[in-house]
DNA sequence: TAATCGTGGTC
DNA sequence: TGACCAAGATT
């Protein structure tokens, strides 16, 4: 196929992903993009969120979770709120979550269920910057919109070898991108550089000879090409400590309550706890307390060492409000309550029924 | 603007 | 083992 109203590496990118594209979940096949058929923006959209600085390989499960429980963004917006916390925990950054859920229910209310095709309209959505709103628009309406993510910056940082570090050269690699963004195929073109900065143009080691843009890279021109993007040195991570209550019920339950809903883990079911985030619960009442154990979790911006608290529910013990009883095994929570969970249940099974050393 | 906000995989 | 990294948004 000649596609001379591209520019050379506009061409030479749209070639490789005709033949390269990575099969995802969200996309249309090559056969059905061929007769112009283009992917679901409600798909677009939900993939794009749970995408936001989360791996492909994380995302492929939940993505079909989703998809099946709530089909249609009307679907999901009338979820509870509190399904959609459950179906995302383990999936981090849960201001996600609650933001996904706000944006269904506008699209769906206010919009009539159709997503807005502009750049504009899209980024006034919750949880949709800059980079999702162009994404959305690209993809699923194929709109002239420049898409930069990680990937992107990456492959621009080396095919123009920028110097600067990439926070300071934003507007430069914008418009250095927009010189050689084609008019249409905006989505495709889009995801060929993504799936290049994917398998390709890696963060370390970028295998250059077989890439399509090689001829047109400055900086696989040079000696190491890997040097690019430049950035900038990462703050330490400061430690911090805390304590958590794991009080159980005689039937295999754990009582939980609810996090505030803004901030760490907001609006997630949780361990009552206190020490660590700026959110403090009281003790729950037992019997009698047993330490068992401490788990480690690292944040983005701390270290974490929760010391897990193992108690028994007092015999005719009533919920306050916000506390609820979940199965322990199963409940659906965040990673680091995952853990905290874990640690005292195996605390209790070793009381129960010590091991042999 | 710079800080905040999770988690799992890789080397 | 620890540091880096992943289809960033919000305030």
């Amino acid at each position: 196929m000649k596609q001379n109203r591209f520019k050379r590496q506009a061409r030479d990118a749209l070639d490789w992903y005709d033949a390269n594209a990575r099969d995802l979940p969200w996309r249309v096949g090559p056969s059905a993009r061929a007769a112009g058929l283009r992917p679901d923006p409600y798909r677009v959209w939900l993939s794009e969120v749970m995408l936001q600085q989360t791996t492909v390989a994380t995302v492929r499960p939940r993505f079909a979770a989703f998809v099946s429980r709530w089909p249609s963004v009307g679907a999901l917006a009338a979820a509870a709120e509190d399904d959609v916390f459950g179906e995302w925990a383990g999936l981090g950054y849960y201001a996600r979550a609650r933001n996904l859920h706000r944006c269904a229910k506008v699209v769906a209310s206010d919009l009539n269920g159709v997503f807005p095709d502009t750049e504009e309209k899209l980024l006034a959505l919750p949880g949709v910057g800059p980079y999702t709103a162009a994404a959305i628009a690209a993809i699923a309406f194929d709109a002239r919109a420049i898409v930069i993510d990680g990937n992107i910056e990456r492959v621009a940082a080396r095919l123009f070898a920028i110097d600067r570090p990439v926070r300071v050269a934003k507007a430069d690699i914008r418009e250095r991108l927009d010189r050689i963004w084609p008019n249409d195929r905006c989505g495709d073109f889009a995801q060929s550089l993504m799936d290049l900065g994917a398998t390709i143009c890696t963060p370390r080691k970028p295998s250059c000879p077989i890439c399509p843009l090689n001829d047109h890279c400055l900086a696989a021109a040079g000696d190491d090409p890997a040097r690019y993007p430049t950035k900038p040195a990462k703050p330490v991570r400061p430690d911090r400590a805390g304590a958590a209550w794991a009080l159980f019920d005689g039937r295999d339950r754990v009582l939980l309550v609810r996090r505030p809903p803004k901030g760490l883990l907001g609006g997630m079911m949780a361990l009552p706890s206190a020490g660590w985030s700026d959110h403090d619960d009281a003790p729950p009442a037992a019997a009698q307390w047993k330490d068992a154990g401490s788990i480690e979790h690292v944040f983005t911006h701390f270290r974490l060492t929760l010391t897990v608290h193992a108690g028994a529910a007092p015999k005719g013990m009533r919920l306050r409000e916000g506390e609820v009883w979940a199965d322990a095994a199963s409940a659906a929570v965040p990673t680091v309550m995952r853990k905290a969970i874990d640690r005292a249940i195996a605390h209790r099974d070793s009381r129960n029924s010590p091991s042999p050393a």
